[in-house]
Formats: structure tokens, sequence, C-alpha cells
RNA sequence: GCGGGCGUCGCCAAGUGGUUAAGGCAGCGGCUUGUGGUGCCGCCAUCCGGGGGUUCGAAUCCCCUCGCUCGCCCCA
């Protein structure tokens, strides 16, 4: 295949999909506007070292999965896989939080050099907050509420709220160290996979697929028993604040997730309705990353939703229903023959633009027939046309597309009288 | 990085060793030089992702390669 195209994983959005998007769009937009969040963008390149150190130099993200490169300026750049830590050194380079905390959102293209499949691609895009400078455990329910509100809100079925609490630092490295030894106990029962974790990333292990693995770790000491009484009530506070908001949830103490920065409330929620990669919106607190990142320390937390997997939930439900958002159809569909009238034309079709009405001007110059066959497919309800008898009267005939063979409704009017019968609503 | 499935026109799709590769949709042109939804006629892949091989002969068999897709991993 010698023809151009788009690069493995980069895929473009038709027109037809856009509306879909674009409600996508409006409705986490509004979302945000009522929480009082406010949004933010950051450039797409950034410097290779802010993902390194914010996301974790041991991370699969980081370590296999980046688009890094030298630009001419020899500078190590890095097309940004998330938007976590864009957010935070953007608010720490303006001096944002000295202002006071942030709550912030953004939306945008991601790059991940990933092996592609349903829900995943190398470009992708996510939507999501930043709430920077929040401790309270309060703030923790509310984040995932905007997000359980906005799936909720697009109507989106099969969800569920995982919940999981990673503690503190200090909890994790004591756990860590519980886990392992308690690993290496039985390291003959793992797969091969997972023995070699024990030393490199003995966490993930819990996340294993593999059955028999997950049969020996059904036994396994658990995150949430290492937890100091303090992180332990901090949860509990947590877990309150959702049950006030009626928001379900269950507690999935296998849950680890994959970006270092990460303490306290992790969580994910999930579509059963969406094959492999079933994450729709994945967050949780993570209160060392502003000090990691050269700030002072800040607590935080944020989540971000994957936008491709929230277009493939919502055209499920669309095509369940039928409802599907459909690309816009002009109100009118300007024909025109002849050199007068067709220049004509194209200043009556700007006119009729400028009082509000979405209109198409005809530009083949082809047979009034092959004109008026495009008006009617293209689903115009009016059709004006302006022919050379037209033009020489000052006059354009406008046509009710709509109206069946039988009657047909035709009229000739000054363009005048046109604007304003267009502009009206109750013609 | 590792597996499985697939690859014929913009889209859907027939064809599975034999001379010119069905059909449908969309598109374009036409059917008494200016009037639409139907209808009719015509045009629209010298070529079957690409390369090599087997064969008298391949889109149909074999090999390689590229791409798409689903899954593993990981994540949104």
């Amino acid at each position: 295949m010698d023809k151009l195209q788009s690069l493995r994983g980069m895929v473009d959005l038709l027109p037809e999909q856009m509306p879909l998007w674009q409600l996508i769009e409006a409705t986490f937009r509004s979302q945000f506007e009522r929480a009082a969040l406010r949004e933010i963008r950051t450039p797409l390149l950034e410097v290779t070292e802010l993902f390194a150190r914010g996301i974790g130099e041991a991370t699969d993200v980081v370590g296999k999965e980046m688009y890094t490169f030298q630009d001419r300026g020899e500078r190590s750049c890095t097309l940004r896989p998330e938007g976590t830590a864009s957010v935070v050194r953007a608010a720490l380079q303006h001096g944002l939080l000295s202002q006071g905390p942030q709550r912030l959102w953004y939306t945008g293209p991601m790059f991940r050099y990933e092996r592609p499949q349903a829900g995943r691609q190398r470009q992708f895009h996510q939507v999501g907050i930043e709430c920077l400078g929040f401790a309270d455990p309060r703030s923790d329910a509310e984040a995932i509420a905007i997000a359980w509100d906005l799936l909720s809100e697009l109507g989106v079925g099969g969800l569920a709220l995982e919940l999981n609490s990673l503690g503190d630092p200090a909890d994790r490295a004591a756990y860590r160290t519980a886990l392992v030894a308690w690993l290496e106990e039985r390291r003959e029962l793992l797969d091969a996979e997972s023995r070699e974790r024990i030393s490199t990333n003995p966490l993930r292990i819990l996340d294993s697929k593999n059955p028999d693995t997950q049969a020996v770790l059904a036994e396994a000491p658990l995150l949430i028993d290492s937890l100091s009484d303090a992180s332990r009530e901090r949860f509990e506070a947590v877990r309150r604040c959702l049950e006030a908001l009626e928001i379900p949830y269950q507690l999935s103490p296998r849950l680890v997730r994959g970006l270092d920065y990460y303490t306290h409330t992790a969580f994910e929620i999930t579509s059963s309705q969406l094959g492999a990669q079933g994450t729709v919106c994945g967050g949780g607190r993570y209160d060392g990353l502003i000090e990691q990142l050269g700030g002072a320390p800040t607590a935080a937390i944020g989540w971000a939703i994957g936008l491709e997997r929230l277009v493939l939930l919502c055209a499920q439900r669309d095509a369940a229903g039928g409802a599907l958002p459909t690309v816009p159809v002009p109100d009118v569909y300007v024909v025109s023959r002849g050199e007068q009238a067709e220049r004509q034309a194209l200043v009556l079709s700007r006119q009729l633009r400028q009082a509000g009405q979405m209109v198409e001007l005809d530009l083949t110059g082809s047979a009034f027939g092959k004109q008026l066959k495009r008006a009617d497919r293209c689903g115009a309800p009016w059709a004006v046309v302006i022919g050379e008898g037209e033009a020489e009267q000052g006059v354009v005939l406008l046509k009710d597309l709509r109206r069946s063979a039988d009657s047909p409704e035709e009229e000739r009017l000054r363009p005048v009288e046109l604007l304003r019968r267009l502009g009206d609503p109750s013609i």
C-alpha cells in the first residue's frame, strides 16, 4: 500500500462522528461550569523529564510507551501521555497555587505508543479534572461525584465505581515489605511474570489476570490492613461522603493504579459494555506529586475520562435507543444559473447567513434539475432559485421542498421579503 | 513486545485456478437549452493491500511484507 495514510493508532474523526463528540464536549463543559471548575490548556509537547519525574521512571507509560524525541535544539521532548503532570507543571510555573486552591479541567489529545485495540489508540483523547490544594475527604467525593454525574447525564449504562485506598507512602512501604515477604514464601505457586515482579513491582502482581495466581492471592495480605489509623479514618470519611451522595461503589482491594503518583483514594469507573479495555474513568489522590515537581507539599485529586471509550458507550446507548446525533442540515439550499443570477445568489447566501440561516450555495453551475435534486437530497426544507428571469426582475423563487408533488408550493419574493420570511420561525 | 482473525472500487459485497473481476449504495453525466423527491440510460477497480514464488494460466495455492482488527500486557 503506497497510498498515504495516517500513522498507526492515529485516527481521523470524520464529519459524521463529530455531532456525538460535540454533544459530549458540550455536556462536560456544562457540568464543569456548574461545579465551578476552570479550563486550562497546556502544550502537547513537554520536556521528557516532566513525565519521568511525575509519572515515575518504573511505570510502563514512561518506560515503554512515550513518544520521545530530540528537537532541533537537542532537547528531549515528549508528546504528553496524560494530562496531570502538565497541569501541575503549568500551575506551578504560573504561580496559580499562590492564589489558593485550584479546581481545573482540561481536554485534548494524549499519546501513548501501544498496540491499538478496541478502545485504545496511540493518539487518544481525555477529559479530566485536577483539584489542586484540596486535602479534605469531601474533595475526593466531590471529584468522584462530578465524574459519576457526567457519565450519568450522558446516559451510559453498566457502570461500576471501584474504590481503594493506597494509603500514604509510609503505608505503602510497610505493605510492600509485608507483601513481598508473603509472596516469597509462595514463589513456586506464582506464574513466571508475577515471580519477576516480586522484586520490580510487587503491588502490580495483585492485578494479575492469571487464574492460578489469583487463587493464591485470595489469601494475600491486603493493603487496607497495612493502612495507618489516620489513612484508614480518612478512607472511611470518603466512603461516608459517597454514601451521603448515594453513589454506589465497591471496594476493590486489588485496585492498584499504574501511575506512581497516586496516594490514598484510587478509583476506576468501568463499564461492562466496553470489551477488554473496560475502564472509562480512572483517577485518585496524588498528594506527593506537586512537591515531586518542585512545588510546596500540596494535596490534590483528579481523574481522567477516555473520550474514545465514552463515545463508544454513548454510541451503544444511542444505537439501542435510536437517537444518535446527526450532522446538521441546511435551512436553505440556493440554486442559480446564469452569470448575473449566480452572482446574486452568492450575495444573497451571505445575507441569509448574516441573518442567521444555515445556507448551502450550489456552485456547480449545472442544470436546474441537477441542482434541485441536490437541494432535495441535502435535506434542506427550503430552496431558493435564481434564474436569469428572476435576476432581471430582482426577485427570487422560494420553493418549499417538503410539499408533496401534487401541490408544489413556490413563491416569488424580493430578497428583503425573503430575509424576513426565513428569519421568522413561525412560517 | 507477544498471540488470534482479516485485507476485492469512497462504503457494503459476489467471486475460492481458466479468456473482458457480479451487484447494491454513494458520486458524476444524460433522458425536448430553466425546476426536485421516484423512474430510465450511461460513466465510475486493465485490477483484487504490496512484493516474490508455484502454474500453460491466480483475486483465488505458497512464502515474505505492510495494514486493519481483536486479545495479552498496560491504561483512559
